[in-house]
DNA sequence: TATTGTTATACTCTATAACTATA
DNA sequence: TATAGTTATAGAGTATAACAATA
């Protein structure tokens, strides 16, 4: 890319990883109020929008290990809000779904999403804020980022 | 924030921690290629930037811990990139300076982070790039993030 | 023989706290 | 007594590979 107008080099790129942290990092901290951990809420959301799926289908999702889902689901099973169901047609695997305290925790989560999704826009007019989305959208797109994908950065 | 015009709830924060994640990951792989870490890079950049300055204030700008920046400069130092020279006036501390072979290494690190953003912002048109960077610039500015500090997000 | 889920292990990254040497 | 830097240790997070059950 060529320098700005000023000949001063850009650093659009670099902000974004920034803002893209804060974004990730403050969501992180609207989770943990809901005792859950970034992965742990992507989890949910995946299993609300897919009931029945298995572990291995829910690994590639997330864009994890199957062993990595494993203590993952161990934890939200012990605390109610999942549950690992075996599959009458092939044994080896389960079906998870949500159970009625994790939907209603699912219900929230997204009440929380939108809460930080107005927090992190705020600095900017609503006409802004749909340029952004607009901007952002399509730079996904140019890369094949899967926008309903919800493979979790991490912090 | 209010839903979008459609009624479908907007996930322009959660774009902007995967575009972010996108942007991060980008350009580790293009600092590793000259044998650097992400907190390497950063490391180069602010020694290059504020010549003589000590470990500690190394630490703060780089949003680490003191005992971070010993392996980091030991890496660095092993190989030829940074010298540690103990301050004359206050034995305690060392003034960090880059070596030749460590200028010349930053020099090419910013032609990568130049071609990092190039590739980026590929997608989008000229007009799109600046009013892009316009409104991080200006949510940055409203979150209070530094836009010259260099805290690396890692991976 | 292949696949689902599990366990055991190890590796990376990082922070905390104790330590030294200077001041 | 306080500060710069170092070391030792431990914790979180994650991946790899071996394993048991089922197909």
């Amino acid at each position: 890319m060529a320098p700005s107008p000023h000949g001063r080099p850009r650093r659009t790129a670099f902000l974004l990883s920034q803002l893209g942290s804060l974004s990730a990092s403050r969501f992180a901290e609207r989770t943990r109020e809901l005792g859950l951990t970034p992965s742990d809420a992507g989890t949910l959301r995946w299993i609300g929008r897919n009931p029945g799926l298995s572990q291995r289908v829910l690994a590639d999702r997330l864009g994890a290990v199957p062993s990595r889902v494993v203590p993952l689901l161990d934890s939200l099973e012990t605390r109610g809000l999942v549950e690992r169901v075996r599959s009458s047609t092939d044994r080896r695997n389960y079906e998870l779904h949500l159970t009625g305290a994790g939907q209603a925790l699912l219900g929230r989560l997204r009440d929380v999403a939108q809460e930080h999704e107005g927090e992190l826009l705020a600095p900017l007019t609503p006409e802004e804020s749909d340029e952004l989305a607009r901007l952002l959208a399509r730079l996904a797109e140019g890369h094949g980022v899967d926008v309903e994908a919800h493979r979790d950065t991490g912090r």
